[in-house]
Formats: structure tokens, C-alpha cells, sequence
DNA sequence: TTTGAAATGGGGGATTCACCTCATTCAGCA
DNA sequence: TGCTGAATGAGGTGAATCCCCCATTTCAAA
């Protein structure tokens, strides 16, 4: 999982399995007030057991976080999950087909309900938001490394707090999204190649479920559960 | 402005104006790895020009922010917008209130057209944005403490990019809202005193002037532009 | 094997929406 | 003083929504 580098003026003196190992990191973060600041905290302190940690390449979108787990296979990847070009679920999927052995730990400002679900669902080895002290992160990096894995209380809050289970179908997702989107019924329709009866009939499930009872509650409530992303284009 | 403080074993020595000139600043935001980033930056690297700037107190919400400014009446404020408990604008027209000298920075990650012009004719004196290099802040901060004000091109562009005005009447935007909110004309009408039909009309002017055609494109377009507030709720 | 959940689709009805036309009031402005 | 723009409101029309009723098929779990 962690192959230990030997490099430079560094002699090798294993005898402890994770004594003066050193890990390689990617970090991945749109803004670079969070990149400096996470390099610095991981490279420099915090840091317990003699890990060493080196940030070998930082990124500041999607795509650029793909590519740079595919040169570097790094030990960790600490992606944020709101970023340009593409999201936190698609780099974490790229991430394990193209490096799997990589430990990735999202560091996050988001707190809505579909969006974390979707991460712990997709295997993420460590959760940790950007609302709550860092030393919570800091304290759980070497643990996460040995092949831990640590959802931080507050998503875990998060998720007990709001047991309401949507439990959308799939189908509901689906043209809850288009709904989102602007398109009418019939749009719908004919996009899925359905009736558009039966989107009616999705759609009366749905707002049933959510318990709303019209397009503009529809839209809020996704919105606020991050069932839907409000960076899409109508 | 800027006031020369004296202290410890720092002797005065200011035959120019602004040589060793120390500086005290607050820093807002909710996310503590911004803030250490920021305070390990303006502490230590990039300024010019002999400038010393010292952090004396952070904030992670707005009402803290506002209750460091009165406590400190700093020289400079670097603020977020999208803060609990009291957002953007509240903090800054607060802090020109009881600290009529501050100069107010804000550094944020949001783009919308509505919230980036609330600030710049609320008179924000430097506006930057964190998805873009930091060196424009840092460069620009020494300027601003003499007394400049400075408005990043990542947000001039936004704003040269959207002249289209959107132009709404104070009505429509206070209706716009209520749409959002998930009522329905008949309730608008009921919450305004006013008849369901002008409700109609003055949502009828609205779709017209933003050029959308159902309650969806209505309410993705309006938090694209930042014209409502995401987190409101229903 | 039965049961149930999910997806599919039809009929119908009350309500709301989106968008017309037309008209009045009132404030600011040249 | 007339003019424009904003807010107000009425009447009406066609479309869409919201929500009932009903049914069939499929597929996986009990």
C-alpha cells in the first residue's frame, strides 16, 4: 500500500514497518490559499510516528488531480470535491482504476447530505471538512495511511441528523434532474423516450416523497440536499 | 488610516511615512486552513516596502468578525463573504460603522455577478478572488493600506462580461425571492397585500427581462448571478 | 412461490402558470 | 405641463402542473 522511498542522502533503516517512512501526496483544491496551507500542515507539522510526508504535486482541477495520480502514484491524494473541469466522485474513481493502491482523503467545505453519501458510498478512505479544526484531519493522516479509514463526526452528524432516507429511485433522480433543468414534462418525455404520463407519475412520487408541492419548493429543497448541482447549465 | 504603533523593544524610526510601518489586521473566514494560509502569508512573505502586518484576531463567523473589529479597530480586515451567521456585506458596512478606517479586503471563492456588485458599491477597497493566483493579493495589499483600492480583473471581467443589466425593480426582486422560496402567486399576493394578478404581471416583467420561460430556468438563472440566497429557507 | 417495489402508462379534474390586452395611479423629470 | 417608468389591477386563453383514480410488467427479495 505505502512503498517506501528511498531517495537521496536518506539510508534506509526500516527496522519499524512506518518508522521514518516516507509518504508521496497529491493535493487537489481550486484555490491556492488551501493548497500552501494544507502543504505546510502536512510536510511540516502534526505530523506523529516519524511520518514524513511529501507533497510531490498539487493540482487545482479535476483533471489536472487525474493526471497527476497517474504519473505519481502517490500514497495520498486530499482532494476537495467542488472543483472545475471535474468533481470529487469522478477523480475518486479515476483515482482508484489508475493508482488504487492511493489512500484519498476529501477535505471539503460542503456539507450537503447528497454529495456525502455519494463519497462514502464511492470509498473514500477519509472525510474531513474545511468548517470544522484542522487538528482533526492532522491527527487521523497517519492512521488513514496505515489503511484506516475515518469519516469525520460532522458528516456523520450530517447523515444521522437527516435519516429521512429521500431513498429516490434512480428513475426519480434521474428526471428529478431534467426537472431541475427546465425541461417540461413532455421535454422529459421525449428525451427518455417515455410517456410523458409517466414522467407525471415519477414526478407525483417524487414530490410526495420530499413532501413539496410545487417546482420552485422541488428545486429549493434539492438544492439545499445537494441532490442536484446548481453549477449546471439550463 | 494606518496608526504607527510602538511597543516592545521596536525603537520609533520613522523618518519616511511608511517604512517599518506596522500594521494590524483581522482575518474572517470560515474555514481554518484559509486562515492559517493567510496569516502565514501576510506575516511573512511578499510584502514590500519594509510593511509589517501582524494578525491580532480571526474569525470564523461573521458576528466574531464584527466583534474583532470593534475590539481591535485593526488597520486592515480580509474577509469571505460566505460566512455563518452574518454574511459579507453585513460584516463590511458593521465595520465601517465602528472602525470607519479599516480598510476592508474581501478574498472569496464565489464569481456571482449580484453579490460581487453588492460589494463593490458597498465600497469594499480590494476584492480578490481565491480562484485565481494569490500574488494579485499580495502585491496589491501594501497599496491598499496607503489608502488604494483595488478591484482584482477576475471580477472586473465578470462584470464587463454581464452588462446586460438585469435591471430588476426593487418589486420584482423582492418578488423573485418569494418565488424562489416556493410560493405560489396566491401567497405572494397575501404576504405583499397586494392582488394575485399583479403578482402574475410583475412575475410576467421578470421572465421577460431575464429572458426564461418556467419557474426552474427562473431559479437556476437567478442563483447563477447570485440574485437570491442559496441557503434561505423555504 | 408469493409478495412487493419499481417502472410503465391511461383518464380525468382542479388549479396554477405563462402570457396576452387594456387601464389607472403616482412619482420623477425635462 | 406633458412624458416616462414603475406599480397596480382586471379579463381571458391555452398550456402545464399537481394529484387523484386505474392497470400491467418486471424483477428481486421473502
Amino acid at each position: 500500500m505505502c512503498h517506501v522511498v528511498e531517495q537521496e542522502n536518506a539510508p534506509r533503516q526500516a527496522e519499524q514497518k512506518f518508522e521514518m517512512s516516507h509518504f508521496t501526496a497529491v493535493i487537489a483544491d481550486d484555490h491556492a490559499i488551501v493548497r500552501s496551507g494544507l502543504k505546510a500542515a502536512l510536510e511540516n507539522e502534526t505530523l506523529v510516528d516519524g511520518h514524513i510526508i511529501s507533497v510531490v504535486a498539487e493540482a487545482g482541477n479535476g483533471l489536472d488531480a487525474i493526471a497527476a495520480v497517474k504519473q505519481h502514484r502517490p500514497d495520498m491524494l486530499v482532494l476537495d470535491v467542488s472543483m472545475p473541469m471535474a468533481g470529487g466522485v469522478e477523480v475518486l474513481v479515476e483515482t482508484r482504476r489508475w493508482s488504487p493502491d492511493t489512500r484519498i482523503i476529501v477535505f471539503t467545505g460542503i456539507s450537503a447530505m447528497g454529495k456525502v453519501s455519494e463519497l462514502v458510498e464511492a470509498g473514500v478512505d477519509g472525510l474531513f471538512s474545511k468548517a470544522e479544526d484542522n487538528q482533526g484531519l492532522y491527527q487521523h493522516v497517519p492512521m488513514i495511511l496505515e489503511g484506516g479509514r475515518y469519516i469525520s463526526p460532522f458528516f456523520t452528524g450530517i447523515m444521522d441528523n437527516a435519516p429521512q432516507q429521500s431513498a429516490l429511485t434512480d428513475r426519480e433522480r434521474q428526471i428529478l434532474n431534467l426537472i431541475v433543468a427546465g425541461q417540461s414534462n413532455k421535454e422529459i418525455s421525449g428525451h427518455l423516450g417515455i410517456s410523458a404520463k409517466t414522467v407525471d407519475r415519477h414526478r407525483t412520487n417524487l414530490m410526495q416523497k420530499l413532501d413539496v408541492h410545487s417546482v420552485a419548493q422541488l428545486i429549493a429543497y434539492s438544492l439545499r440536499e445537494g441532490l442536484i448541482d446548481p453549477a449546471a447549465e439550463v
